[in-house]
Order: C-alpha cells, then sequence, then structure tokens
DNA sequence: GCACTCGGTTATTAACATCA
DNA sequence: TGATGTTAATAACCGAGTGC
C-alpha cells in the first residue's frame, strides 16, 4: 500500500485510494478503543444497577453524547497513529463548530487536505436515524469522506464475573462521501424526490405536491434503495456501505437486509 | 399477518424575533 | 425588560401501505 504522503501528492488525488488506507487507519484505531478507552472511560454499571435511559428524548441524547465520545476518542487515536508514523507532518483538526464536516485532516501548515464527516450509530436503537444529509452541492469529491461506526453495548468482565458493560465498535468504515451521496441522490429520484441548491424536496402523495423533505434525506438506510440493494452498478464503495450496514443490521433489532435466519 | 418501507409527526433545545 | 412565539436542527417514533 503507497504511504500517505505518496497518496495525497499525487497530482490528482484518488479519494478511494486514500479512503482505503484510512480504513487501514480507522481500524487500528478502533481496536485500540476498544481496547483501552472505551472500557477505561466509557464503562458502566450493569444494566440492572445503572439503568440506561428509556424515555426516548433521552435516547435521542445518550447516544448523540457517546456518539460524540467516541468521535473524540477514534480521531485522537488516529491522529495518534499519524503522529507515529509521520511525525509532525498531518494534523487531524477538529471542526470548533457544529457545521459541515466534523474533522479536517491538514498538513503542519493547516492547509486542508481533507474532510471527514462522522456518524456513530448504536445498534440497539430503532431505526439508526442518523443522517448523511449535507447537500450534495456542499460535497468535495475529491476531499470528502465519510467515516461510519456501529457500536453495542458489550459486557464487562472481571474475574469471570460481568460487573458492566462499555460502547463496543463493532464495524466501521470510510467511505468517498460524494459516491455516497451520488447514491443517495439515485434514492431520491427513485423515490419522485428532487433536488433544488441545497434543499431536498420529496413528493406528498396526501399534499399532491412537492414539500420539504421532513428529515429522513440520508438516514443510514435511506441510501441505497431496496430496489438497488443487488443491483450489479453497484460502486465499490457502495457495496463496501452495504457491508456496513449488514454489520449493523446483524445486532440490529430488526432484520432489514433479509440475513438473519432467526431473531437475536 | 408479520415485518419492513417511507413520508410524516413529535420532543427538545437554542437562537433569535416580536410584543406588551 | 421579560414573556412569548418562531424557526432550525436532530433523532426518536408513528402508521398506512406493501410484499412475502
Amino acid at each position: 500500500m503507497p504511504t500517505l504522503p505518496e497518496l495525497l501528492s499525487q497530482s490528482k488525488s484518488d479519494i478511494e485510494e486514500i479512503s482505503e488506507y484510512f480504513n487501514e487507519l480507522l481500524a487500528e484505531s478502533i481496536q485500540r478503543v476498544n481496547a483501552n478507552f472505551s472500557p477505561q472511560r466509557l464503562s458502566k454499571r450493569t444494566r440492572q444497577v445503572e439503568p440506561l435511559p428509556t424515555d426516548k428524548r433521552q435516547l435521542s441524547s445518550y447516544r448523540t453524547r457517546i456518539g460524540t465520545m467516541l468521535e473524540y476518542a477514534l480521531s485522537t487515536e488516529m491522529n495518534a497513529i499519524i503522529k507515529e508514523r509521520y511525525g509532525a507532518k498531518y494534523l487531524l483538526t477538529f471542526a470548533t463548530a457544529h457545521e459541515y464536516p466534523d474533522f479536517y485532516f491538514r498538513d503542519d501548515t493547516l492547509t486542508l487536505l481533507l474532510r471527514i464527516e462522522m456518524k456513530a450509530v448504536d445498534a440497539e436503537s430503532d431505526e439508526q436515524a442518523a443522517r448523511f444529509s449535507t447537500p450534495t452541492i456542499l460535497i468535495d469529491a475529491d476531499k470528502d469522506m465519510l467515516l461510519l461506526i456501529g457500536w453495542r453495548w458489550q459486557d464487562l468482565e472481571q474475574d469471570g464475573e460481568i460487573i458492566g458493560e462499555f460502547p463496543y465498535i463493532f464495524a466501521g468504515v470510510i467511505l468517498s462521501a460524494s459516491e455516497i451521496a451520488k447514491e443517495r441522490d439515485v434514492r431520491l429520484e427513485i423515490t419522485k424526490g428532487k433536488i433544488e441548491g441545497e434543499k431536498v424536496l420529496v413528493y406528498s402523495e396526501k399534499k399532491r405536491e412537492f414539500v420539504p423533505d421532513p428529515g429522513n434525506y440520508g438516514k443510514l438506510w435511506r441510501i441505497i434503495h431496496r430496489t438497488r440493494l443487488n443491483a450489479e452498478d453497484l460502486s465499490d464503495t457502495i457495496r463496501k456501505f452495504k457491508h456496513f450496514l449488514e454489520a449493523v443490521d446483524e445486532y440490529s433489532p430488526r432484520n432489514r437486509l433479509g440475513n438473519k435466519d432467526d431473531e437475536n
């Protein structure tokens, strides 16, 4: 595999190749977070002793919170690994405002090289309603990547006894953001919706007119249209994305991809 | 008849605008 | 100035329709 400086110095940057490099980086970071940060800093006692929120507003809130902490932990590990490999040559910095994207990958003069948006989903949640809803026209095909992780509660054992649980990342992938956006917009077209600048409109049968998307555009399970799940022309990126969905589906209360024989 | 799909509703928060 | 209203963002859940 080429080194990162090689990939970034090519006259025409290839985001697919760069994502492959980052996938390897991500896999190692996930291992570290699962082994250290998560069981040490995000652990809690068993559900019987320390229950999780059940109120739906609280559910939404705590999942967002854990997602943010996992973002912090993962990006910190990724930055550390990059530092181990290339010294002070690169930085993975947070976007400090609530804006697209979450992270900027920069060189040592702080020049922007890549942009990374991250989404964390709890497999136990009803819909994994996290959304990649960045308007297509704001996505830079050469620089933007989407980082997805799936997590679930894992028992924490001590001397053969379960003493608590911690968020365990069981799947993670980095993909070209524009490829995902492309598939997302193919789906929108299939469902008779349309894009006007930064606005997304869906056709409402009830009102017999186009209405602003009510907040479903880009939900992870609404990116590949179901009629395209097994399409021949799925790009490599979409196949990797589908693989990620399958991993989440494995632990999800639902069985949306039909690859589970029994309930679990 | 169950489980999924997909447009839609709701709860909550924060920022900002408007009104008495 | 303080109370109230509006809007935007997020992610939960809802429910009619649909397919097996």
